[in-house]
Parts: C-alpha cells; sequence; structure tokens
DNA sequence: CATGAATGAGCATTCATTCAT
DNA sequence: TATGAATGAATGCTCATTCAT
C-alpha cells in the first residue's frame, strides 16, 4: 500500500525533474542563442576591435560573468559565432548545389549562394574567412564536421561539370580554390569598400566575375 | 685680412650646421623607418588588435613617448604602414605596365606584380585593403595623389587591351573591378591562410586564376 | 502539509535575498561615500589639478577601476562631491532661514550659514563655486532640482526683508546677488588663504563684512 | 704708436662687446616678456589645468627647452605671470589713491581701479587671487617688495578715511580686509562664472556693493 | 642661446576574467 | 543559474624636464 502510494509520486518527481531539466536545458540554449545573436550584431556595428563581452552582456541585459557559464571565453564566443556561420554557409551551399541537375548550372548557383551569404551575415562572413581564417580549420566538437568540409560541396560540383565536359580537366582542388578566391574576392572586396563600390555597378562586376569562372574555365 | 679670416670661418660654421642639420634629418628619417617597419612586423605577427604602439615602442627599444615625435597618433603609424604599401604597390603596378607593349602580357603583368606585392608585404596589404580599407580613399597629404589612383594603372591597361581587341568590349571599370576582385581574392586567401594552401598547390592556383581572367575575358 | 512546509522556506528564501540585496545595496552606498569623501579629501590636499582617481583609488584601497563601477568617470566623481556639497548647503541656508522669524535676523543668519558651510567644506566650496562653476547651473538627475535653486532662499529672505522695510527696496535680485558677492569675499580668501588671515582677525573681519551688508543696505 | 693703434681698437672692441651684450640682454627680455605674454594668453584660454609649457612653446614658435633659459621651471613661469599681473595691480591702485585727495572719493576709486584690473586681466587674476594664492605672500626676488605690499595703498586710504570722519573708527587692518573681500567676491564670481551674471545687471550688482562698503561704514 | 630628441612618470579609461554569494 | 563586485593588466596619450649638440 505504502510503495504503490510512493511508486507514483516518486515517478511524477522523477518527471517532473525530467521537465524541469528540459525546461533548463531549452533556457539555456536559448540564452546561448541570445549571446550568440547579440555578439554577431554588435561585432558588425563596432567591428572586430570594438567587439567586447561586456557590451554584449549589456545589449542582452545579462552581467558580463553569465557569459562565462556558456562559453568558455571571449574567443570561445566568436567561434560559435563562426561556428553558426559555418552551419549556414554549408546549407545554403548544400541547397545550392541541390536545387538543379545541370553542372553549369549548378556551378553558378554555387557562386550565387556563396555571395549571397557574404553579404547577408557580413560579420560571420569576415569572422570566418577574414578576421580569424583559423577557425576554418578548427572542429566544432567531437564527431562534428571541420567548417573546412563545407567546401567539398563546391569540390564535388566541380568534378562533376568535369566529368560532364562542362569546364575543362584540371585539378579538382585547385581549380575549386581558384573559384573560391574569385568569388571570395568579390565578397571581401563589397563588405569591407561598401562606399567605393555602388550597388548597380557591383552587380556588374559580379557578373562579370561569374563569366570569368564559366568562360573561363571551359573546355578548349 | 679679418674679412678674408671670419668668412671662411662663417662658412665652416654655416656648413658644420648644414652637416649636423642633414644628419638630424636623416636619423629621424630613420627612426621613423624604424618604427615603421617595427610596426609592419608586429601587426604581421599579433594582428590588427593584438598592435600596440607600446610594443612597437618596446621593440624599438625607445619609450611609448618617443613615437609621438615621429606620428600624430597610433592611427597615424598604421596609416603611413599603408602609406608606404601604396607607393611601393603603385610603382610595381607601374612598372609592370611598362615592362611591356602587349596589351595581353600587360594585364599577366600586371596580375603578376599585384600578387607578388600582397604576399611581399602581407601586413601592408592587409592594411590596405582589409583592416582599413578607408586608408585607400585618403590622401596621404597635400598635393600628393590619394592612393585609389594606383588602380589607374589597371585599368588603363584594360582600356588599351580592349581597343586592342584582346578582350571582350565592355565598361573598362566594372571589368577592372572583376579583374581587382579576383587577384585580390588570391592574395587575401593566400595571406590569411598560409596553413591551408601549400605553396606548389598555391601556384597552380594562382596560374587557374590567370587563365580564369584571360581566357574569360577574350573576344567571343 | 507540503504546502506549509515548502511556503516558508520560500519567505524565507526571500527574505533572505532581501536581506542580501540590501546588504548589497548599503555596502555600495558605503563604498561610493568613501569615495567621494577621498576625493574631497585628496582635492583639499592636492588641489583640483593634483586630483587624480588612481590617488583615489589608492587611498581607499582599491584598483583604479572599481571607481569606474560607481562614477561615471572623473567628471562625474567630482561632480557627485559638488553635488553633496549643494544639497548640504542649501539644507543649511534652508534651516537658518526658517530659524527666526524676524527678517533682518534671518538675513543675518543666512550670511552665517553660508559661511559656516564653506569652512566646514572648503573642497566642495571650491568645486561648487570657484572651480567648476558650471556645476551650479547643472541639474544632478532627472526630477531633481537645479543646484542654482539654493540660492532662491536668499533671494526670497532679501524680499521679505525690503517688504518688511528692513533693507532699502531695489532690485531684489541684484541685491542677492551683491550679498552674495560678499559672503563669497569673504569665504573664497578664508579658503584660499588660510595662513593670510588669523583666526581672531578674520572673525573680526567677518563682522566687519555682516555690518556693511546690514547697515549698507539699511533704508535711507 | 702702436698703443694708441691698439688702444681705440679695444675700446672699439669693447663697445662693441658691450653692444652685443646690450642687443642680447634686450632679446632675452623680449623673449621672456613674449614666454609670459603667451602664458598668460594660454591661461585665459585653457584654464589652469590646459596649461602645459609645450603649448606656450609651440605658440610662440620655439622649443619647450628654450623656456627653461628664461626661467626655472613650470611654476616659475606662472609666478612670473602672477608677479607681473601684481606689478600692474600695485600701479592701478597707486593711481587710484593718487587721482584724488578726497578720502571718499579715493576709496572710490580704488574699488573702482580693482574691479577693473580684475576683469581686464581676468587670467592673472585669477592666478594671483584664487589658484595660486601662495603667490601672494611671495617675495618676487631680493630687494623687490613682496606682492602683498600692494595691499598697503588700500589701507592707507582707510586709514586717511578713518582719520577724516569719512569711514567709521575701527581697526584699519580688518576694515580693508573686508573691503577686499567684497571686492574680490565680485571679482571672483564675475570671472569665474560670466555666463551667469548678464552686463548690465552685473554692473547693478557693483553698485550696489559700493554703496554697501560706503554707507556700511559711514561712521554712526 | 636655442634646439629637438628623448624620457619616465602619470592619467583616464576599458576589458577579460574571477569569485563569493 | 546568475549576479555584481572587483581586479590587474593594458592602452593611447600628454607632459615637465633633461641633455647633447
Amino acid at each position: 500500500m505504502i510503495k504503490r502510494k510512493i511508486q507514483p509520486n516518486l515517478t511524477r518527481a522523477k518527471r517532473l525533474r525530467q521537465a524541469t531539466h528540459e525546461r533548463r536545458e531549452r533556457e539555456k540554449q536559448e540564452l546561448r542563442q541570445l549571446i550568440l545573436q547579440a555578439a554577431g550584431d554588435l561585432f558588425l556595428e563596432q567591428g572586430y576591435e570594438g567587439f567586447s563581452l561586456r557590451h554584449v552582456a549589456e545589449r542582452i541585459g545579462y552581467s558580463p560573468g553569465t557569459i562565462y557559464l556558456h562559453f568558455e571565453d571571449k574567443d570561445d564566443v566568436l567561434f560559435r559565432v563562426a561556428d553558426e556561420g559555418f552551419i549556414e554557409f554549408g546549407q545554403r551551399l548544400a541547397a545550392a548545389a541541390a536545387s538543379t541537375d545541370d553542372p553549369a548550372e549548378r556551378l553558378r548557383a554555387l557562386g550565387k549562394a556563396y555571395i549571397e551569404f557574404g553579404f547577408s551575415k557580413p560579420a560571420h562572413y569576415q569572422l570566418m574567412f577574414m578576421q580569424r581564417p583559423e577557425f576554418l580549420m578548427k572542429k566544432p566538437g567531437k564527431n562534428l564536421e571541420p567548417h573546412i568540409s563545407s567546401f567539398h560541396t563546391l569540390q564535388q560540383a566541380v568534378e562533376v561539370a568535369m566529368a560532364a565536359g562542362v569546364i575543362r580537366q584540371a585539378n579538382p582542388e585547385t581549380t575549386s580554390h581558384a573559384i573560391w578566391a574569385t568569388v571570395h574576392g568579390i565578397v571581401a572586396l563589397g563588405i569591407c569598400m561598401p562606399d567605393f563600390f555602388d550597388k548597380t555597378r557591383f552587380q556588374e562586376t559580379i557578373d562579370i566575375c561569374r563569366n570569368l569562372i564559366m568562360d573561363g574555365l571551359r573546355p578548349t
């Protein structure tokens, strides 16, 4: 009798604890996201130099110490911001690659996706490829793909395009790197010197670059 | 008699003062150069945020205040580092342009010079085109050409090449920008991720990029 | 049963938190006061230019940064010192004005209070009326009276005395200013040149000044 | 023969040396004055805090070190600025005292002169009586009257006025101090809070103060 | 006499990080 | 889990002063 009475109680307590734990976990993740969000914003507004954990904390209404409950240190915050960027970057590239079966079209879609990512998340882009390039090689955690793997999508598309005779035969890796350099150049200049290029003129420059790649790699 | 005696004395004194002045001026310039040199080195080693005037001073064995005898403030030091870069950059491009009369060859020479500059002066390059892009638009002093004028050389070469039918007709400005973006991409990646690209593989990538430009712009 | 048990616990916790919060608040105010106290002392000892936040911090045994947890910046510290002065100043004048109903006596009481304030808080007085006179016009915070309002007490007493025929009819504002100037002169000299006036002689000088005002303003 | 020839030569040389020495002395004094002039101006513009020898030197186009050839240190420069002030102050008071034989009129003239000095040389006045009051007691040099002696003029006028029955019998020293305090109050407020008192209103305040003194001291 | 280079000390301020509560 | 107080180190910059030339 006593058991029966207690057992369900225990179970209920267990469930409660479970639920509490879940809620806490969720809240924790939410705060984590809040921090990363604010960090990205601040980084965009103030640049690498002006970025400080104090400001991030102030912006989200928490004390500076709180951040250390969710991240190891300042560098970890930055790395996680970049990490988010790499995740979205990978998704966008994957989506672009999957959007068509035509090898040439796929290359164009990848370039477009790359550039759109850069301009839609300039803070992340700078962190990922300009300010802290070592983040690219760092594994974000156990059992997680390294950031660099985002580039496999591009290299695979290049290999397919070569096989299909759309672009000339060459080392697929260096060819991918050349394409990467070109789109990176476009994005980097566009982000760093927004005043130098006016919008319509810049789109024209992008178009030329795309032709550069597509025509320049055409089989002879 | 007296005159004869005194005159030479005066002249000698004059010469001495002149010589002293010249020596001082030379020493001053040397220290100025020393500071800029150390600043560039430090910038390269520590990155933009790790860069501080105190470290520069320490490195050259002077007190922090001394730097202010030669430069207005921290930003002035950085700007002068960039300025030096722009001067050499302009000279290298000009030399490349003058090295041949063949329009296509000239374009290749310009690209080569650009890339070589970037890799030989990576600290300067980062400052000029990545960390402080506004330096590009700033005039270094009265009666001095603005930094941006370095690009005229490229644009002129593009115009000549178009006129000669070496590359396809298009807006010369946006075409130049596209070429710039491509070479910038190469240099930027190469500087930021030296570990990612090994040397021989990277030269291959550069070659592909050059072909990209030359073939991609070929008249249809 | 459970409820009864938990409720008191919650309440106790609540009380604890409340108590903690109050203690912290108290400690915070105490440190704030400690800083202001030390700042006043240091200001008095070293003068305006010798005053530095570092010294204040050192004197109270805290690190310089700590001061910034309690005040915005150096100027804020000085302003708050002056602010404290203005508060006490206003209180003393108000008490003096309320101390008697006789208009002439009230004027005398006000002068006495003014002078006593100046000599009891010389650091504050200097800040308020000599070194940073602009503090007089600055409002110390939202919904708080501006410092200048401390003078209304004097002007009102002057108006009352005029109405009562104790002092001659004239513009009450300029008359107040003249009285202010006289007492300010006494205090300023007394503070700045403590060695010049010995105590008993100085009290005599003060007496003469009081007579100056009371007799000099007597209706003709 | 030889002697006759040489003697005049020597004399001429002597004269030349003498003349040179005089010119140098004159130039030296001129530079000294230039420094003091610039120091006063700078002090007026920038206040006590903002005053620096570097700025003085820069303003007159000399190097900072040069000032040390003419003054002992920063404090000496300030003292000499004050010294100049005391000299002019004494002269103005003396002139005012000599301007009339009427004892009452003389007191009025002295007050007027004091106030006019304060407002015509506010930088000097502040240094002399507010920022560095210890300068008042310091002797400017051997065989030179101490600054404080400027006040004898006032005290003598007070004694004469008392003897003539224009003001009431009392200790002449403390009576002088009371007068001093009143005019100092006027000048100090007028200098420190120029925005607080508008011009015409302030003249009225001055008038009241004069009446305060003249009427307040009238024999009973 | 005057310079100009140099110093060393000092200051206001910011920040990443720690830790008791 | 979160706070908030505190620190210690760092930074850009200014200045009085010295000294060889």
